[in-house]
DNA sequence: AATGGGTAGGCAAACGTTTGCTGTTGTGAT
DNA sequence: ATCACAACAGCAAACGTTTGCCTACCCATT
């Protein structure tokens, strides 16, 4: 291992070299071509190991004009919800032998520029796009140069790019008709930032549902998909004559936010206001208390944008029709909803859980 | 934008066709080298952003053998502690033209190999490592490739490593003490996975600071750094005839699910038992009751790895001597601690689990 | 007008691979 | 012995940039 290799310069020709065999074979031995003799090829590997060689990536990537990299866009980092989705990709990165390029947008648009920006220069053979606000020449920069594309939710319905839809009626349909059953007549509705176009589809469900079940859907505050503005919502909530009994979150750190305050407030939940959250981030068991929430996988959701791009690329034909795939969503019951406070929720001698 | 440019090969060969220059023109003006005409800069200029063109980083990395590329290695990105790094090393890359390539070990050997492999085919031009278990012969792989490279924490003292030094002890005096002022006697740690060096340090950090004050700290668990490791440990405690009543915890997570546990035996937190975390991460504002805790901010962290490699590029002496930079922890309170239960907390019927 | 100095811009050689084509060898059939 | 044909290996041309070196020109000086 790294014998005697102090300054050498260590490329597939000095391997070639050392083998007495023309770079092309070692290139071929390397990429397992089986033209190339198998005792041959063994030779070549001892050499490569002994001197601990590592192919160039780039100028791979420059004659082949496939770099191997997926670049994956995302809003934050450090939203709760994206980590468990960067960790999917970069398993099934590993695996299949890719990179991932990973920028976040942080909401700012100049920042989605240069996204996408990186993506181009770096020769990423497709992208996915788990945020919002992707303007349409920027879009056409990517289009124009045939790099798939995979938007998650909402995209343009364009061809040539793959969509996943999502399925949030069934979840929330069943996080309110789970409320209805506990006899929650009063259930509110925290959205997301209404410039999100998941947030509006969230929020438009939620909507659906409750018409469904002859329920009002008018208790409705605008978060921002952040714990902050979640606590802020259950403020607003609490200055009203009529407060819900129930709550529903257009994603699991505005839930958060709102056990937070509610705790601030020595609102017991869930005996005096039940809440659900929306895409069982892995803390949501871990809150208290545990939170019911609907679960839209992480992982599913990126095991099927990475091999939708990794059949992407293996295909030949350009692909012009449009693919779209289906993800669902279901409510998983924890522990933060409970039967409502029924007519007179008079006095209170409640103890605790 | 992208006019007329159905399907014509975009280098920067057409660039210089087009303006009527020679294509080292081109690469001048691109890269602003100051000896090309304004009046003819500004022309290839105009071109390239009619062309739409984006320069071919792969080639330009490898003629110019730097690829503009960080590695960043963490254990998993899923724990929150590195989230927060990985935005603002992205950001810092966005501001200087640098990319991330990220990956994670997920504490499997195998895995911090690949990672390793990885950096080393995409040329990457430094790494920065945020997990341990990294065997010799990678890292001398790294070290022979005289990339730059930045632990933090306990890296091993070889020259040309950088290592970022972290002050453990600071901040878990100031949480111990703060215990010992609210009168606590009894004070449990749960500990990392102790094939970790950092939290062999934040460990011993806590002995220290324990025996500074005379107290013993010998009340001890072994948890995993995740919340079901903290539930777990709290478990043990619980078992014992001398119970702690006060908890440090190796880091946040630990903590949140010694907060959970505690929720499931109605354990009230913090007056029947304090906790104190290790990290400041953002949930732990957001915890019930909010987390009281040892701060070791992940900005500073990050910017200092960051810059650490940058100038570790820009610099053309091969600086052998080792470099060091340290890092504070200091205690930020909150309110998951309070006054000690004096002598008799006798019988309080504690509802089982 | 001849000389010289300075500077903008072109030529072409790298960078480290892959791969189409060509060449060499060995084998079996005739 | 000849031929056809595999099977394998090598040659050299790409891939899209950067950059050292050189040329040509302009202007000032004599």
């Amino acid at each position: 291992m790294l014998a005697n290799s102090w300054s050498v310069r260590m490329d597939i020709r000095e391997i070639a070299r050392r083998a007495k065999v023309s770079t092309a074979t070692v290139s071929r031995a390397i990429n397992h071509v089986p033209t190339v003799d198998p005792q041959l090829a063994k030779r070549v590997w001892k050499i490569i190991d002994e001197l601990g060689y590592f192919p160039n990536t780039q100028a791979r990537a420059l004659v082949s004009g496939r770099s191997r990299i997926f670049g994956l866009i995302v809003s934050e980092i450090t939203n709760p919800f994206f980590p468990e989705i960067v960790q999917t990709f970069e398993n099934l990165a590993v695996e299949n032998n890719y990179e991932i390029l990973l920028t976040s947008t942080v909401h700012d648009p100049k920042r989605m520029e240069s996204s996408v920006r990186r993506m181009i220069e770096r020769r990423v053979d497709g992208v996915a796009i788990l945020t919002f606000g992707m303007e349409d020449t920027l879009l056409n920069h990517l289009r124009f140069r045939k790099v798939p594309i995979v938007f998650v939710d909402v995209g343009p319905n364009a061809p040539g790019i793959i969509n996943i839809r999502i399925n949030y009626l069934i979840g929330i349909r069943q996080a309110v008709q789970h409320l209805a059953a506990l006899r929650h007549k009063n259930i509110a509705f925290i959205t997301g930032p209404t410039n999100l176009k998941s947030a509006i589809s969230r929020r438009s469900a939620f909507q659906t549902a409750m018409s469904e079940i002859g329920l009002p859907s008018d208790l409705m505050v605008e978060g921002n998909h952040r714990m902050d503005g979640g606590m802020r919502a259950l403020m607003e909530f609490n200055k009203l004559r009529a407060r819900p009994t129930a709550v529903l979150c257009s994603n699991d750190m505005t839930a958060i936010g709102v056990l937070r305050e509610a705790y601030d407030q020595d609102i017991k939940i869930p005996d005096e206001l039940s809440v659900i959250g929306f895409d069982d981030i892995r803390l949501a068991e871990f809150t208290i208390p545990p939170l019911t929430t609907v679960q839209m996988s992480q992982m599913e959701l990126a095991k099927t944008a990475f091999h939708a791009l990794l059949s992407e690329v293996q295909r030949e034909s350009p692909s012009t029709e449009r693919i779209e795939y289906d993800l669902n969503t279901s409510l998983v019951l924890r522990r933060s909803t409970a039967l409502a406070r029924t007519g007179n929720q008079a006095a209170k001698p409640r103890k605790a859980m």
